[in-house]
DNA sequence: TTTACTGCAAATATTTTGCAATATC
DNA sequence: GATATTGCAAAATATTTGCAGTAAA
């Protein structure tokens, strides 16, 4: 199963490449199945990691980035900009992209969603060719919620002492 | 009806600093109100000129950070980091932001719909407090479309040219 | 042989942090 | 007067760019 979305992935690479007269270089596919490799977000930063020990490839910065890039153009992986750090998420076959994103602690958790799938296949945008999509919903999770909870009793108490002294 | 906004959010940013015996400094206040005047995504480039030049209050970058990280935090304003460059956005009274973005040249475009937001609404999120979501819908503007068609065409052109020669 | 691509290092851009001075409470 | 906050400058990060050397076509 893997092995075959690897495959069809190439096959997307080789095709661009080919008709556009781009290389194939060792780099590109060493990156594109280091990526397809990886379960769920990732870094630039963990990609490198993995490239130099696991498949004992390693490349510079710049080709990284670059390779990225050309990625992200042919829709091969997704970028999110999550609070501070960058992340990438390979995405053939997975055009929706569903997060909670807890606005305290920074938490970020993939929901599958359907409804909102079908929500936004039904949009209506006009003269724009959709190709896929992110939700981030924001909010405050369970553990956060509790905190909150917490702190808002001390808050109380420090008012009150406060007041008596 | 903007003057009210205005008091609203003042009344927020008071009420979170009283409570938390948090300073009322003019800055904060400045800030505030600057952005609110604002319509629409700026960066905080933009809006640190604003303050020099319009508000004749200018304030550094740091605190500018901070206060945009509190006011983040109170829900007064959204953050998008599209590609590239990061976006901030007053966001009181406006909780949901669809945008369709095209991937080739990176056009933001606002548009409002009502299903996605029901969409979200109804969303069933475990444990999870709802504020507000952000949905990105990615794809190709009809300029970029017809940009490629032209390209796709010189291809085209290319390719039998070489054939015969 | 041609030139697209890589890697390096430097340049830029962006955000964070430490700390002394300041202003709010 | 105590200390939260500001502004500055430096530091830490993140990303882009120029260019010489390398390697794919």
């Amino acid at each position: 199963m893997k092995e075959s979305k690897i495959a069809a992935v190439e096959r997307i690479l080789d095709n661009y490449l080919e008709m556009n007269n781009h290389r194939k270089t060792p780099e590109r596919y060493a990156i594109l199945k280091a990526i397809y490799n990886i379960n769920g977000h990732f870094t630039l930063e963990e990609l490198n990691e993995r490239l130099a020990s696991e498949q004992k490839f390693p490349v510079s910065r710049a080709t990284l980035y670059n390779t990225l890039n050309l990625f992200l153009s042919l829709r091969l992986v997704t970028r999110h900009r999550f609070q501070g750090s960058t992340k990438y998420e390979a995405c053939y076959d997975k055009k929706s992209h569903c997060h909670q994103i807890c606005t305290i602690c920074g938490k970020v958790t993939e929901v599958r969603s359907p409804d909102i799938i079908m929500a936004v296949e039904n949009m209506h945008l006009k003269r724009f060719r959709k190709d896929g999509f992110a939700l981030y919903v924001y909010g405050i999770c369970s553990n956060c919620q509790s905190q909150m909870t917490k702190v808002k009793k001390l808050d109380k108490q420090d008012k009150q002492k406060s007041k008596t002294k």
